[in-house]
DNA sequence: TTGTAAGCGTTATCAC
DNA sequence: GTGATAACGCTTACAA
């Protein structure tokens, strides 16, 4: 019953060819008709599957790209996993996925774990970029294209969005609609979105001639959705904002909740702006207004960027940046 | 530059070992502590990291395993990716995703793959068990867990939730609520949660004493948004349902817009029910009732049995089910 | 306990 | 074009 699984030598000898014949053939490396026929044959008739450890030992290559994200529970995400996908396949790679919840350890794991060779490149998206990274990244096992701000001078290939100037575009919009008392529900301290976001919502303030107030700026512990809810309910017990700017789409999402909680209606007593233009904007009650972040392009680009650095390995390292765009809806529209 | 990556010989030879010496100091296995110091610090000081292919080539394991999902978009899976990572991790295994768009193709491409051995045992959903994977699985070259309805006399392990019952259930609850006109907004013909989710459909029609009506049954194209929104178009422009039974709660929210933009209020004038209770239920407006299938459960189960299963491979194979669960929310509460 | 050496299943490099 | 044969980097009998 335990069949011996087949290997190249079995089919080999069934053809009547040598091993290495066999493995000619049944990589498309020219060989006569007549041997070519016999070892195909001989493969099916088997059933044969080649080794891919023996392979990629031999080859040193896989065949496989990784993408590490902070959570494939946010749809910005699995946006962006549909898009790497795609262009992997067409490709002919694969794709292999982790989920870190932005765990750095976790993070400086897989890409220590290149030098294993479980994959040929990586597409990482980390929330923070510390020393570690620099250094894991200069010397990484393979190709890495990183999602998100540049690293410091080291020659990986990024893409960026532009958190920033999304941020303070937000600003000018609420501001635009009347809205003075603009809060911000920002993601947890010490990470580089949450950075550049509250840079960019400086900007907006200065630029839209409102004046900062700290008491209007709250961390959430997550950027998911109960650490978001919580977070406005703190907001909420100290100040009176009449609109909330929101680092991602699952804070604005919790920050909705909590303002109903507070009989606040959205938009008129409170607007809300979110960041990511992940499918739950549609969602919502009402519908949320966000900063596109070009997630779907930044994915793609970056895919781009891997497989074309692994095909062509001594390409100088790009940057490649996406330009965020506003995405009006119900929480703080045309006319609110 | 061009530093030549480090291997055990390299080790070995630092720390003046044999390599299955320094094989075995790096792999725990009892050696003398002057030699184990020696071959740990040569290891740390070129920065040694076992090449994964040669590693898995020798040892016939890979330390991985896989997950195989029909759509990483549908937050029920990455409740079931959540799961089964926490297990995987928890007993040393790693964890690679495939997300396959429910294409037969490609899952039985990935079930065939696992002749290759690029992973040591498979977790799989499929929305189609057809005969092709009845059998793939009877020969599959890893220990497979489906995730889904038993495969005909197959012995591979089995975790099956109960749509059937569940469905039967919300229809009951709807009737209870009051309901007649009980639409049931199903996924697309051909795939089992849709046979079952009819059966169950049926069954509920029956045992609450409500005339079947075919015209209150529609397919929608895809276990999607847009394609529910689509089918509950469909549906009503040909019939009033008083309730919509929906396959899944992406559909749900699909038909969720459908009625909003025929003007119909939920619940007062339909009633909505949909299935899986991802957290999407609580976004929606009004917040969506549910039939809870175990999506957690089922998944964290089938993570347990593929890694007992590997463990010990002679272990008979099982089937565990999962029960369902109603849970009230807006769209059809205690009182609508 | 340690070293020697034989593979694991492939692909790549040679002569032929 | 084909067939021996040497790697690829590692683990594991078996001997010492």
């Amino acid at each position: 019953m335990a069949e011996p699984v087949p290997t190249i030598t079995t089919v080999a000898r069934l053809a009547n060819v040598s091993v290495a014949s066999a493995s000619r053939a049944l990589n498309g490396i020219k060989t006569t008709p007549a041997v070519f026929e016999r070892v195909v044959e001989a493969a099916e008739r088997v059933g044969y599957v080649p080794n891919a450890s023996a392979r990629s030992l031999r080859s040193r290559r896989t065949g496989h790209i990784g993408f590490a994200m902070p959570d494939v529970a946010n749809p910005v995400y699995t946006t962006m996993v549909e898009s790497i996908q795609e262009v992997a396949r067409a490709r002919g790679w694969r794709l292999m996925l982790h989920s870190t919840g932005a765990d750095i350890d976790e993070e400086l794991s897989i890409v220590r774990d290149l030098k294993r060779r479980f994959v040929d490149g990586l597409i990482l998206v980390s929330l923070r970029m510390t020393a570690h990274h620099a250094s894991e990244l200069e010397n990484a096992g393979a190709p890495v294209v990183v999602i998100g701000p540049a690293t410091n001078r080291t020659h990986v290939d990024t893409v960026r969005g532009n958190s920033r100037r999304g941020a303070a575009e937000a600003v000018r919009h609420l501001r635009a609609r009347g809205r003075t008392r603009i809060a911000l529900l920002n993601g947890p301290r010490g990470t580089l979105p949450a950075a550049s976001r509250r840079l960019g919502y400086l900007d907006g303030l200065r630029s839209a001639g409102v004046r900062r107030d700290d008491l209007l700026i709250e961390d959430a512990d997550d950027f998911t959705m109960e650490p978001g809810r919580q977070a406005a309910e703190r907001l909420l017990t100290r100040a009176r904002p009449d609109a909330v700017l929101c680092a991602n789409d699952l804070l604005a999402i919790g920050a909705l909740a909590a303002l109903r909680g507070a009989g606040l209606a959205v938009p008129e007593d409170v607007a809300v702006v979110g960041m990511d233009n992940t499918y739950l904007c549609e969602l919502t009650a009402p519908p949320l207004t966000t900063i596109d972040l070009g997630a779907a392009e930044r994915a793609r680009t970056a895919a781009e960027l891997l497989v074309e650095r692994l095909e062509h390995p001594e390409r100088e390292p790009r940057t490649v940046d996406v330009a965020p765009r506003l995405v009006i809806r119900a929480t703080c529209g045309a006319s609110a």
